[in-house]
DNA sequence: CTAGGATCCTGTCAGC
DNA sequence: TGCTGACAGGATCCTA
């Protein structure tokens, strides 16, 4: 579930408390959930691309975490730091169910929980991230693309349908199921127009939509919970101040007044306003 | 090559 | 209560 904010939102905060940190030893309690052999070091830098998380270690070694649908990685060392996939059991007792790998750092150990088994950790060559088969085949982010390529780009999938393009990474770099139904809603474009019949100026306002939706999202904390737990008490909150479609169903929306309806699109749930975001455009 | 649907997996919820 | 099917903030694989 977790998109670029919200994994953004966990790079952010992970890297105050395991930079400098020491890897001692990972306990793996899925196999599935863990590709390679287990590795230790000391934690030099965090990154990412797109939705997958980076973790340099000093030896030439770095753990490439992807999240997937539900994946939540847990910091348990003075204080708590929990992001990923929203749940209200960032504050049980670790390890619980879903749990399926543990890093245990010098100061504490880093839960990565994931309910459906799709997400994972993986060792590879810190030189050779960026040649990884998932991570060289990611597109640009929104915020580096220009309208004319974004638009060039939607050209070349005509008959796909918008939202099922948007989506793909190796098309545009970041949106997930609710940046992608928000952006679409701020842009007045219905999910299931064909991408040809997308013009220019669509195309440039809904690559700054996208921006935009994001920036609010990574603003806040992204849009799933950010707990620390033991300090402030902040949770990410894009869904509850800033969405206006996204599980909004039967609502009226802040535009017309009409009601946000739910409807499949491309195998997602997807939500709009059926005044708004009109099919046929004269 | 593209486009669309099935699939991986576990849990929850609506409807009978 | 118990069962059943639909669905879930992602990405890949298979098919036509």
């Amino acid at each position: 579930m977790p998109e670029l904010p919200e994994v953004e939102t966990i790079k952010r905060g992970l890297s105050k408390f395991i930079i400098n940190k020491k890897l001692t030893k990972t306990t793996i309690l899925c196999g599935k959930s863990f590709i390679g052999a287990p590795v230790t070091g000391t934690v030099k830098t965090i990154r990412r691309f797109g939705k997958a998380l980076i973790i340099d270690l000093d030896n030439g070694k770095s753990l490439m975490i992807h999240l997937r649908m539900t994946g939540q990685l847990i910091y348990d060392g003075k204080e708590r730091y929990a992001a990923g996939h929203p749940s209200d059991n960032f504050t049980d007792k670790l390890p619980n169910k879903q749990t399926r790998v543990i890093l245990e750092f010098d100061s504490g150990p880093l839960y990565f929980n994931d309910q459906r088994k799709f997400g994972f950790i993986k060792v590879v060559d810190t030189d050779k991230v960026e040649k990884d088969d998932f991570i060289k085949k990611l597109a640009k982010e929104p915020w580096v693309m220009t309208p004319e390529e974004f638009y060039e780009k939607l050209q070349k999938h005509k008959n796909s349908l918008i939202k099922a393009t948007i989506l793909d990474q190796t098309i545009i770099c970041g949106l997930g199921n609710i940046y992608a139904d928000e952006a679409l809603f701020a842009s007045k474009i219905h999910p299931e127009r064909r991408c040809s019949t997308i013009t220019k100026n669509e195309a440039k306002l809904l690559l700054e939509s996208a921006r935009k939706v994001m920036d609010e999202s990574i603003a806040s904390g992204g849009s799933t919970m950010a707990t620390y737990v033991k300090a402030d008490g902040t949770k990410g909150d894009y869904l509850e101040k800033f969405a206006q479609v996204f599980r909004h169903e039967g609502r009226p929306c802040v535009r017309c007044g009409e009601k946000i309806i739910k409807i499949r699109v491309a195998g997602r749930g997807t939500h709009i306003c059926p005044n708004c975001q009109r099919k046929n455009h004269d």
